[in-house]
RNA sequence: GGUUCCGUAGCUCAGCUGGAUAGAGCAACAGCCUUCUAAGCUGUGGGUCGCAGGUUCGAAUCCUGCCGGAAUCACCA
């Protein structure tokens, strides 16, 4: 039992002995007792004063008395104002530290594999390479997923890769009248690149034949371009490929491979995986079964063209088409089919799609379609959804060539953190490949950070003139607080002093050894918290504020030099579980930590 | 226009289901390396928490209305 938990029953306890009082568990909150006072965990006592018929502080001296005497962890209470501070024995924190050190991954729950959790991220689509905002997804989709795993769900990650449909059919379209038969090796370029570079050849192409005609037939933008030739090619493309036409089917398999290669070289990268890979083309057929069926059980209806839809106006909203009149289906069709297969993969608890807050619209209404369907599982169903990533000029165009691509970004994001790192003359000692590897930790560790520390909900802003910060509450600083204490430990290690425990009754604990306890001690239910809440952002301003709990302390206090041998095993098994910690939240994260910079 | 989200220091962001004097970082200024890594630590200045009401012992937090910004309201995905 936690030890709040402990306080909590016995004030339970105290109110109704005291007072006649049964305490409502929502008003009984426990807080930590903000730092500058003096006290471990907080009561506010206000709620209660009303029904003891006595003064706050009153009320709160016989509540603190009460509990004091039947705990033997209190070691003493103060009452300011209505605030009623309890403080612990210091032996409980030092206890606490000896328990969780000898945990396997302190703060990481145990697996409950009968409650999964889907999350699906990144689904990107092949016509164009990743960049900017499907990072922001994949690090969130990731992190999110690996926080759900450590407060205790089995969590599966998937992505659904959108590889069919008319915008793939531009990309083909231009590389079969321009391409010559480039391709990835012949050009040494990446294959989502190559791919990416005639989807824009097409759109070029496509503004002249369409400005060409509005000026000759003085059409509208829109149907000058519907009518222009390229643009009848490409759907006479989709055509094809829907009819399964041999040749370009093979064109668009091949064009997808490159673009998969090209992918699966930056996900790598950026340290993201998925346990299952879904293809639109290869479900996009399935939710039409669920229509029709929802058509027969009278759950929709078709209008006089033979398109279906769903009525959802009881709801607040419109009607929504779901199937055309020809039969083809619409975005919304292929989504019921995936969560039906989703669903049916994994026997999924929660099903979590980590799409851009542009689409809250889409997963409105793809729910209540769901539920109108019969299907049960659209209560599980969660959009997280997010923000935009803008630049201080607004969103990315790219047009006007302010795509900030993937790629791109990460190199850079290396280059800075060699020539910071250089500049620093950290790496003397260091092999080539460390080098390498320390600097992508670094470089990728920054954008990490940087981009998980917001709050998942809220657009953010990403200046790429200023190169993101080392400094401060960054990545780096939070990796380099993990290797300076690496670096204690080592040293520890040649000492002999790892193995060997420390006395727990006789540490007195000074003011930032206890405060780095309390903010350690935090740290599961945090996990609980930020799965919970689906915020990365929860965990990376946690890690923060340990980083910097254990700098203050090391600034004030040695681990090594302290002449106490007790005090000196005590603050290497704290440093030992703040490090670790620390790799722990990090890893929450998706960010290693160097043992050295 | 309807719906949803956002508005906290010059800038970027925290502030949990309402609780004590609203916090960090960056930028500016001033200090700290014969001591376990100075990518660090300490200090100074900087705020009508968009505005106005309401609920409450207590509101940045909850409710209502305005103001400002974003997204969305497709037989695109």
């Amino acid at each position: 039992m936690r030890i709040e938990e402990k306080i909590v029953a016995q004030i339970q306890s105290a109110l109704k002995e005291l007072f006649s009082v049964e305490a409502e568990s929502g008003k009984l909150s426990l807080q930590p007792t903000r730092k500058e006072f003096e006290g471990d965990f907080t009561l506010v006592v206000f709620p209660f004063v009303k029904l003891a018929r006595k003064s706050p502080e009153e009320t709160a001296r016989l509540i603190g008395e009460y509990v004091k005497e039947n705990m033997d962890e209190i070691q003493s209470f103060n009452i300011i104002k209505g605030f009623l501070n309890f403080a612990l024995h210091d032996k409980v924190w030092t206890g606490f530290l000896s328990d969780a050190v000898a945990e396997k991954e302190y703060g990481v729950a145990k697996r409950d594999d009968t409650d999964v959790s889907v999350v699906e991220y990144s689904s990107p689509n092949t016509n164009k390479p990743l960049h900017l905002g499907h990072i922001r997804n994949n690090l969130l989709g990731y992190s999110i997923a690996q926080i759900m795993e450590a407060s205790g769900k089995k969590t599966i990650k998937v992505n659904l890769v959108n590889d069919r449909g008319i915008h793939i059919c531009k990309s083909m379209v231009a590389w079969i009248k321009w391409g010559n038969g480039e391709t990835p090796e012949s050009t040494g370029k990446k294959g989502d690149k190559l791919v990416g570079d005639y989807y824009v050849r097409f759109e070029t192409e496509l503004r002249k034949e369409a400005q060409a005609l509005k000026d000759s037939h003085n059409y509208d933008d829109d149907i000058a371009r519907n009518n222009a030739p390229l643009m009848v090619e490409a759907r006479e493309m989709l055509r094809s490929w829907e009819k399964g036409d041999e040749e370009t089917v093979k064109v668009w398999k091949m064009m997808n491979q490159w673009v998969y290669k090209g992918f699966d070289s930056t996900y790598q990268r950026l340290g993201v995986s998925f346990e299952k890979i879904y293809y639109e083309s290869d479900t996009y057929l399935l939710g039409k079964e669920i229509v029709l069926e929802g058509l027969e059980k009278g759950f929709l209806f078709k209008k006089e063209d033979g398109s279906i839809w769903a009525d959802l106006t009881d709801e607040g909203l419109d009607q929504k088409l779901l199937l055309r009149a020809d039969g083809t289906s619409v975005y919304m069709t292929q989504d019921i089919g995936t969560a039906q297969l989703r669903f049916d993969d994994y026997n999924a608890t929660q099903m979590i799609y980590v799409v851009g807050n542009e689409q809250n619209y889409h997963f409105d209404v793809l729910k209540k379609v769901l539920k109108k369907l019969g299907k049960e599982y659209s209560d599980s169903l969660y959009h997280l959804s997010y923000g935009m990533v803008e630049l201080p000029q607004g969103k990315m165009k790219s047009r006007e060539g302010t795509v900030v691509d993937a790629d791109d970004l990460m190199d850079e994001m290396y280059s800075t953190a060699r020539k910071t790192t250089e500049e620093l003359g950290k790496v003397e000692g260091f092999t080539e490949e460390e080098k390498e590897n320390l600097f992508d930790t670094i470089g990728l560790g920054a954008l990490k950070y940087f981009i998980l520390k917001v709050d998942p909900k809220k657009n953010m802003l990403f200046n790429p003139a200023e190169s993101i910060d080392f400094n401060g509450n960054t990545g780096p600083f939070i990796q380099y607080t993990h290797a300076r204490i690496r670096s204690i430990l080592r040293k520890a290690a040649e000492k002999g002093l790892m193995e060997k425990e420390f006395d727990s009754t006789v540490v007195t604990l000074n003011d930032k050894e206890k405060q780095l306890l309390k903010t350690l001690y935090a740290f599961p239910q945090t996990i609980r918290q930020a799965a919970s809440e689906m915020s990365p952002a929860m965990i990376a301003n946690y890690v923060y504020d340990l980083a910097k709990e254990f700098n203050q302390f090391y600034h004030e206090h040695s681990v090594l030099n302290e002449p106490d041998l007790n005090i000196s095993l005590f603050r290497v098994q704290l440093s030992l579980l703040t490090a670790g910690v620390v790799k722990t939240a990090m890893g929450l994260l998706g960010i290693n930590v160097p043992e050295r910079m």
